[in-house]
DNA sequence: AATCACAATGAATCCAGGT
DNA sequence: AACCTGGATTCATTGTGAT
């Protein structure tokens, strides 16, 4: 059962008994220092991301994007961000075993400074992984590209970091014998995994899915093993790693984040030993955008289509999209217009001239898709 | 038809058809101080990597690998690859125009560096993009995951960069009417578009696809623009460039690099200039006031507005506000108020009656713009 | 009971042009 | 430069309540 240790009740070199399996409560600096040197298997570490925010953002039904204003992700300059994130990248450092892993996970605002501390620092990097999101918040104002990954870096703790865990056997076994690539696909943590506070609404506002905690410890941890997590808030790092039969350590700073995820993790009932084999994330049908026709060469700017019966002649042009006198849009677009419908199908609707004989479109993206499934989607 | 400028031959300050279209031989920083300040619209840059191999790699099968050990990709210590960096990126700085943007291409290896090193000297990170490799290398040791994407920064130059080019709805039609992502899939350069040497090898270590270049132009930039490649290579900037109805600007080292890439530019047909349209929303339409359309007679004074379900009716005045009741202002403002929202699109919320149904007032938006295009705006 | 319509929401550096 | 205002903009999933 876990339990919460005050730092201040640890006045001797803490046993490992103490605080094994437990939540730290305090500062991430100061009870990374209390901890003993090269104890720690494995870390996984969410930082504040340092967003910058400016103002309000509503959705196009004017509703209100709930963002992440909390204090604990707010600094004063860049310079500030990088003396908190190396302050607690040498602590970490201190308390990993000489061939343990380091993940860090971030997103644009913060991932650039985080990795380049954490060369400097001497932490060797193994891997840049990407979590992919199947489900991530649109871009509401459509001024750039949607934010649809989080970065996370994997590192040794030193250049010479030999023998690190790293299951790739276990990994490819699961992954249709085909080796883990550096890029994974999950769904961000909702419904019934979101821990929900009194109101109904999100306990902790960055609570990430246990399926990555997951993937990570299958992949860089032994069953038994210690993994530490200095920003440990709604606990998936303990609930997944109870699961899996591994140790945890947690720290974190507020008493309803505590309370929250030992209750969480007490509920966690772990596997068999025997059943602790990978879990597979899901496997996306791969979609296909007509723009990737165009980049793969299979239709050239200026080539024309037609629907199945030649009524109407459609040109593609180069970003994307087909016009037809001053009417330009998507080919379903086009194609609802032509035939005076809501909704169309331009796949199916629209033809390519060869040998002759009209095919359909559709055919191309079944060609294009072939390359892609590898890389699943 | 490209050529090449060597540095020596600029003796005065150049005229943009001094290097317009063309390679600029020499040092990436030298070439870049020779140019215009606030000359290019957009920066694409693939810059070396800082690769750190250990002794040679080898596949199971013993073969060796060809690993990027030119060397020009050899640096020192961090120290050194962050001068440089900071040395590039400032001078690239000052070629761009202030509502430009720029690209910059790497792994982890150097991504990092590169990101923190462009925040600090005041970039503005928009995206950061990832290419997913269909088709990656393997890891052939198995020590790690597949190395299967590469990361891009999408920065403007300041934080107050506004009115950069993002052809959104170009990219959401090209891609079944949902907003573009930011993760994207291609192959890796290779078969016929990668650029061959005498003895058949890879001409460029790290020749990118044309695609890849291809979806960067297509989304910021328009036909015409200026698109600055301080890593030339092989050319594929200038080639897609060209293609696209783009111009370009390479700077180049390597005799032998630059004149593949001119052979490989000169190659490039255009496409037709009709083809190349941009497809853009109702953004970029010209501005209508409210009170032309009563100034055309498309809208009395008096008429009545409802919202869609007929909740409301509004009073058209002759000032062009409408009225409920007390309230009065523009079509927006008094949306708003009545819904109880901070803002309200006036021209989709505001319906005028007619043959019985509802037609929102935005329809006599466009016929309004349609008699403006007649007169010449 | 099954289906459908609608609402809610997630780590967000999310406007442009004029006065 | 600061301020004001017109008006443009969303995808996948879950939960709820009506049909």
């Amino acid at each position: 059962m876990s339990a919460v240790r005050l730092l201040d009740e640890l006045s001797h070199a803490p046993q490992q008994s103490e605080w094994l399996d437990t939540i730290l409560k305090g500062d991430c600096v100061a009870a990374l220092d209390r901890l003993p040197e090269k104890s720690i298997d494995v870390i996984f570490a969410d930082p504040p991301y340092n967003l910058q925010l400016d103002g309000d953002l509503h959705r196009p039904d004017q509703s209100k994007v709930d963002a992440v204003d909390d204090d604990w992700d707010q600094f004063e300059s860049f310079e500030a961000y990088d003396a908190f994130t190396r302050a607690w990248l040498l602590a970490a450092r201190r308390v990993l075993k000489p061939n343990g892993t380091i993940w860090v996970i971030g997103s644009y605002h913060n991932i650039f400074r985080v990795g380049a501390k954490m060369q400097d620092l001497g932490f060797w990097i193994l891997n840049d992984v990407v979590w992919r999101k199947t489900n991530p918040m649109p871009n509401f104002r459509g001024r750039r590209f949607q934010n649809a990954h989080e970065t996370m870096i994997w590192a040794s703790r030193d250049q010479k970091g030999k023998g690190y865990t790293f299951n790739y056997e276990a990994l490819k076994a699961s992954n249709d014998d085909i080796q883990m690539r550096s890029d994974w696909l999950f769904p961000i943590c909702t419904g019934g995994e979101r821990l929900k506070n009194d109101n109904g609404d999100k306990l902790h506002p960055t609570q990430k899915p246990e399926a990555l905690l997951a993937r990570i410890m299958m992949a860089s941890t032994k069953p038994g093993d210690v993994v530490l997590d200095p920003f440990f808030g709604s606990g998936t790092t303990g609930a997944v790693a109870k699961r899996l039969g591994r140790h945890f350590v947690g720290i974190e700073r507020e008493q309803a984040y505590i309370d929250a995820a030992n209750e969480r993790i007490d509920a966690v009932r772990p596997f068999d030993e025997a059943d602790l084999t990978v879990l597979t994330g899901k496997r996306a049908e791969p979609r296909v955008a007509f723009v990737s026709l165009i980049d793969t060469g299979l239709v050239t700017p200026g080539a024309t289509l037609y629907d199945a019966k030649k009524r109407w002649a459609a040109k593609v042009r180069a970003d994307g999209t087909v016009a037809i006198g001053d009417s330009a849009g998507s080919i379903h677009k086009i194609g609802a217009e032509v035939q005076g419908l809501d909704a169309c199908n331009g796949w199916t609707f629209w033809h390519y001239e060869r040998s002759g004989g009209l095919t359909p479109i559709d055919e191309l993206r079944r060609i294009a898709r072939l390359g892609m499934e590898r890389a699943g989607g």
